[in-house]
DNA sequence: CTCACTCCTTGCACTCACTGCATAACTTGC
DNA sequence: GCAAGTTATGCAGTGAGTGCAAGGAGTGAG
């Protein structure tokens, strides 16, 4: 095994400096910690002080990472939907977005949906981490509706439009409403999965979310008519 | 003007006893307080303290009626939305969902409706107020699921069903993809009107956000076909 | 009216989340 | 290996949020 230094491989995504992936680790490690005590002893049952410690870092170092101990376990949260972002930006530009939807939310490891999943059912009960959790779901709406909307016109967010011809009120709402209804559809799905199946992380289960998630976006598609 | 006392009349809704009376009374003076201190200082810019006291109360009685100043600011979407439910549940039970959706949001006071706004304007740049208006959303979403499930088929929330057949899988998605959209809709509705309007709270600048909650849902309607 | 009862308010004390600042340890480019 | 920039840590301070026990106001029966 030659060259056990630096790496020089990999072209892809930029070479990590050592500051970054010491920077990757720790957090990683801090949220890992995170995630341990609240399996074992629930939220409420521990201290930012003691995820540092778990994690083997000071607690003021804890809260340059994260802003709370819940933001530490949404974090997992927010990780899973950036990597559907990832794949929902992959998908070909001309696909219609429900279809890109529909695949996006099913190309991921089934470990990370497997933490998803998990996540979600521990954290029921406890308030600020459902509040977080809601907000990391919302942040994935943002950033979908931010990359779809300066893809297709002017930059959505406020700034200088580029070149082609920004949205109206109307085709902004519409992509507004479109996304954020993909991501309620989402969130429904793991809501209806997580009250069938509780806490089974298995495989099986999870296949089921999985279809939930395609046939939740499905329903948009075809559209509700009760 | 005779019986000034302990007025009788009005058969609706249970007569207050004096104690409600109060309890409601301070409540509504701890969340104005906080909304004027937002209104003056921005969030951050007061303490619970600093509530308390604008609001006459000690700082402990602040904390049994909100777990936070940011709750006491939510309170506002909280109520507004909770109306909106009532008038929901007020509609014919024939009537397609969506259609019902779009008469309850609009069927409103200008008044809350003019809150709503303001205090989502408000809420822009921090972080744990913008958290607690997500949970107000999602909260209208929980409760409207579980009116209308208890309504068609056994109750959805775990509990004996009463009667008729409960909601299979399927079903139990449809429903709740359903509610978690129109909700979706709503916000992007109120979120697309203060990109246009900021916090432009006039009649015409209102009316318009009633425009585009209406036609957000009737997104749902016709379906997404971009 | 008044006495007992219940619920609400308040002050006190305590834990812990979170932040700014100063210092030590570490990376990096030279 | 040295100077510069970053990151980790310790320290101290503010303020959120909670349990507890004492005082006060609304309630109901006699």
């Amino acid at each position: 095994m030659p060259y056990r230094g630096d790496v020089t491989i990999v072209a892809e995504a930029a070479i990590p400096s050592r500051r970054e992936l010491n920077k990757a680790a720790t957090r990683e490690a801090i949220a890992t910690a995170a995630l341990e005590l609240l399996r074992a002893k629930g939220m409420n049952g521990f201290t930012a002080d003691d995820v540092a410690n778990a994690a083997g870092v000071s607690r003021r170092t804890f809260f340059n990472y994260f802003s709370s101990p819940e933001a530490a376990i949404a974090s997992f949260t927010q990780k899973y939907l950036d990597t559907v972002i990832e794949q929902l930006l992959l998908r070909p530009r001309d696909e219609a977005l429900l279809e890109s939807a529909q695949h996006a939310l099913t190309a991921v490891e089934p470990k990370d949906l497997a933490t998803l999943a998990e996540t979600f059912a521990l954290t029921q009960g406890d308030a600020q981490l459902s509040r977080f959790q809601l907000e990391a779901w919302d942040n994935c709406s943002s950033k979908i509706i931010t990359a779809i909307g300066s893809r297709l016109g002017g930059l959505d967010a406020a700034g200088a439009a580029p070149g082609s011809t920004p949205l109206d009120a109307n085709g902004e709402l519409y992509l507004h409403a479109l996304v954020q209804s993909v991501i309620a559809c989402g969130r429904a799905a793991v809501e209806v999965w997580f009250r069938r199946h509780g806490e089974d992380i298995s495989p099986a289960s999870l296949a089921q979310l999985r279809e939930l998630l395609v046939s939740a976006i499905g329903h948009l598609r075809t559209g509700f008519h009760s």
